[in-house]
DNA sequence: AAATCACATTTATCTGATTTAAACGGCTTG
DNA sequence: CAAGCCGTTTAAATCAGATAAATGTGATTT
């Protein structure tokens, strides 16, 4: 990593940066989640401008930004700390690419999938009960997509991606929707995982099913097959590594 | 609410601006949140410098960070915009506090507890299967301060938290931890308003079916024992607006 | 030993100039 | 008339340098 800091180049990430400020926040951001300040002190603001040779006021608003994502805190004279883990605001986008990018982990992929079989089954059940014709409308779309992409006239990725994300937005409640990005990624990084272990892509009749109780307005359905559909994923993974953390008991 | 802007004193809030920057961030936030911008053009960088009678860095900081949250969006000569609320970012503590500020509704606390009868029946249930022993002190402190408060030696708001707060942080999954702040938050105002329609506080034996669960590695009895804890509000919630929102079926 | 004061360090803030991105309007051209 | 080109203009983005404020640290005083 540090035989390459003398050429200039970064080998990821400067299209991401519209402009110096948003590079750095992706410059830093990426080094704080990767570990790169784990033992070390943060740079102080003069040092990260000269660093990364731009102004204070770019370095200042990088560093506002990481602040107010809850990778950074920052006092005068004690300098500016990375916080702890927990601090960190999960749910950011730029977080959790940023997460990804440091290592493919089975745990990280573990911990995407629980999360999203708390999630998604209640998001199926509510909006068996609240969805309006628009957002069924919108489940169905995904649904054919992946029709399509088994005949292989879509992209996988994308249909089962839409569709899911349709079923969060189907449940009218904005805290629901909001983990699109959390499923999308964690659909992209899954679907390689579950291609790689077994040779089989999602199941369209699966996902048939959950649009049925949905648009049948039969919640209990909705949460069980939308249910079925995460806890394969998870048993794959657990599979494929049996005992994630159970430390003393 | 105006009648008072010639006092130069603000209801609330000097006090979380622990400077210019956070005292601006603060203020923008809580505007936007509320609808001051709805459908005015959100002002230049400039133009908020001056209302505000800051200089433009800290101006820029601020939005910066209101960028970073999601709120607003910024374009050289398409100006500074105000972002449409799926983008904002719903589980930041400031975004957050501000939408509780706002006012009371009871739609914001539905939504709030048809989150966490997703999240904390699984988090119980995946806390059953993994927690620590430690973990598992933690939740029954909660439990024991809760047990304190119903004889008038604890506060029984905060006791109720830190158990609830202690099972998130039992299930070794670092997203359910990132609840920890609109459970709380979710806490704080259903209490007082189930406090308001029925007069019961929040049952201790109830509270203990989930403890014992977690402590005798039962998961489907802890989702379980969880889920009527959360349920019980949410038909609370019901009965006061029976009908959310099912809108065109 | 405790309280106080001077100092050093780092973020916070201000000011004003310069540069860059992109929408707008008018113009030219096919 | 439609499509593409080109200055104009506006607002953010960036830079530079100075000053203020906060806060540890250590010396000094009582």
């Amino acid at each position: 990593m540090a035989n390459m800091s003398g050429l200039g180049i970064e080998d990821t990430g400067p299209q991401l940066g519209r402009n110096l400020t948003y590079g750095m926040l992706d410059a830093i951001g990426r080094a704080i989640v990767v570990g790169d300040y784990d033992g070390a002190t943060f740079p102080t603001e003069a040092e990260l401008a000269k660093q990364h040779g731009v102004s204070r006021s770019v370095t200042r608003e990088a560093v506002k930004m990481l602040t107010a994502k809850g990778l950074l805190s920052a006092r005068p004279r004690q300098g500016t700390t990375v916080q702890p883990t927990t601090s960190w605001n999960l749910f950011d986008t730029d977080v959790l690419r940023w997460l990804l990018e440091r290592q493919f982990s089975i745990d990280l992929l573990r911990q995407f999938n629980e999360l999203r079989v708390a999630i998604e089954p209640e998001a199926a059940a509510l909006a068996a009960r609240v969805a309006t014709v628009d957002d069924i409308e919108r489940v169905n779309a995904g649904l054919k997509r992946m029709e399509r992409a088994e005949r292989g006239d879509d992209d996988a990725l994308e249909s089962d991606i839409a569709f899911h994300v349709a079923v969060l937005r189907a449940s009218r409640n904005p805290f629901y929707a909001q983990f699109r990005d959390v499923v999308s990624t964690a659909l992209r990084t899954s679907i390689r995982f579950t291609n790689r272990v077994k040779g089989r892509t999602a199941n369209v009749a699966d996902h048939a099913a959950v649009r049925d109780a949905i648009a049948g307005g039969n919640p209990e359905k909705a949460r069980k097959a939308m249910r079925a559909l995460i806890s394969d994923v998870l048993e794959l993974i657990d599979t494929a590594k049996p005992d994630g953390a159970a430390a003393g008991r």
